[in-house]
DNA sequence: AGAATAGTGTCTATCAGACACTATGCA
DNA sequence: TGCATAGTGTCTGATAGACACTATTCT
């Protein structure tokens, strides 16, 4: 703050709230899972104008409360109260996680929108039931490789992009791939949400051995049970390892 | 979005931006630098309430024109005035990125404040410039290491530890520590700004191999003229790299 | 028994870390 | 000439990728 604005400071509490024009913010969601072998992303058709009929983000504003007393709720609650009304899915279902935030003029051309854009990762498990509400849902998943849009409203196209290259650039260092499995998962299933999210293929052996440092380090352990296949079935594994951003 | 909401959203267009309440928002600068063997952040200290005397992290409200027809300037454009109005540098000194937005309601107790917070790097043969102005600046550069100050204003002890994690973990695979260091370069200063920053130490021979897979690469080459020391100089070298996030 | 997937072994190339060593230029 | 720093060599252990191989279970 430079020191014109510093001496500025004291007058803008009682002033600059009630006069300066104030950027609606919202929250964006991201909202991927990993199913058929191949990653997903979760769109809404857009009812209104602008862009109406064009596939989006599903989103929604964050309550400022008055903006003064009250204010409200935070970001990540305003992300996962948005993800809850979309997906109707239980917590422990889904994992969120702050991406970027978008806010150039112009975005939105109504008004002056600021978004903080937040990825979700859905077990595969559920993300059946997201588009199978009795109440006719305007939302579906899209294969990122093969199906999607030409061109989504806003600039969820940028966003998408920018999403993406997170998930792939932290699927190889972070436990993120294990939010896309079931809570017990055999190697060929982690395999195959690795290779969906990055678009290529891991050798089957190489891969297994990976895996089986992480059960050394004790990041995965052997679970009950076993995967009934219509071959010889696999061993399946539990994720034990922490939820920390330092991954 | 819901299906109510979804028949909410015309309506919205024409209502909601003049009647809810919207939050402030700002920039939030985590000015980076190295001199002396040290990593250092710029703070400032609060003249006015709420956490007076306090040292803060620059910042300044984003200008959002009238939020409607003009929709005023870009978030990163926000922070390169913000960042230019603190240090008064020319371009080219310095590199931006955005880091996280952090918005939890009474973060600010005069009003709902959402602040966007960016990293600045920047270079050591700039950085006493900072602080030499004229107009006997509110500025200083702290070593992280060895003198933050006890508390700081509003969440900036939060913000300033997710960018110190964020540096941290992104010098080793990013080029971050050529932000740090003047366009050309011994080895042996590149190594001190890893040093500083990650606070270990490193192998000389080791940390010179690795860098010379750079130089083999194309990230770096050799430039003209040694560096003048009161022992053996050392061989200079350029950063070359492109300037990726994917890095 | 055959098929298909689960799971192991092995070889090579690369790279980090530890550490001993040589080279060079200034005081 | 001494010395501090620049810069190289070498060994070890860990790991990724390629690929051949064995093991198990269902049909």
């Amino acid at each position: 703050m430079s020191e014109d604005e510093a001496s500025e400071t004291a007058f803008l509490a009682s002033y600059r709230k009630n006069t300066y024009p104030k950027p609606s913010v919202t929250v964006d969601l991201l909202i991927f899972t990993v199913f058929d072998s191949d990653l997903k992303v979760l769109l809404i058709e857009r009812d209104g104008h602008p862009f109406q009929g064009r596939w989006a983000l599903p989103g929604g504003f964050v309550d400022v409360g008055d903006g003064y007393e009250n204010q409200g709720e935070s970001i990540e609650d305003a992300a996962a109260r948005e993800l809850k009304e979309e997906t109707n899915l239980p917590d422990g279902a889904s994992w969120l996680e702050q991406l970027y935030t978008f806010g150039d003029p112009g975005r939105d051309p109504r008004m002056r929108v600021i978004s903080v854009a937040f990825m979700a990762l859905i077990r595969p498990d559920f993300a059946r039931l997201v588009t199978a509400g009795d109440d006719a849902r305007d939302a579906r998943w899209f294969s990122v490789q093969h199906e999607l849009p030409e061109a989504l409203a806003f600039d969820h196209d940028h966003i998408l992009d920018v999403g993406l290259k997170r998930i792939r650039g932290k699927i190889d260092y972070s436990p993120v791939a294990f939010r896309l499995v079931p809570p017990t998962f055999t190697i060929a299933e982690l395999r195959g949400v690795h290779e969906a999210v990055k678009g290529t293929t891991y050798d089957p052996g190489n891969f297994r051995r990976r895996f089986r440092r992480m059960q050394t380090d004790g990041i995965i352990e052997l679970s009950l049970g076993k995967r009934q296949t219509s071959r010889r079935p696999a061993k399946v594994y539990r994720f034990t390892g922490v939820d920390d951003m330092t991954w």
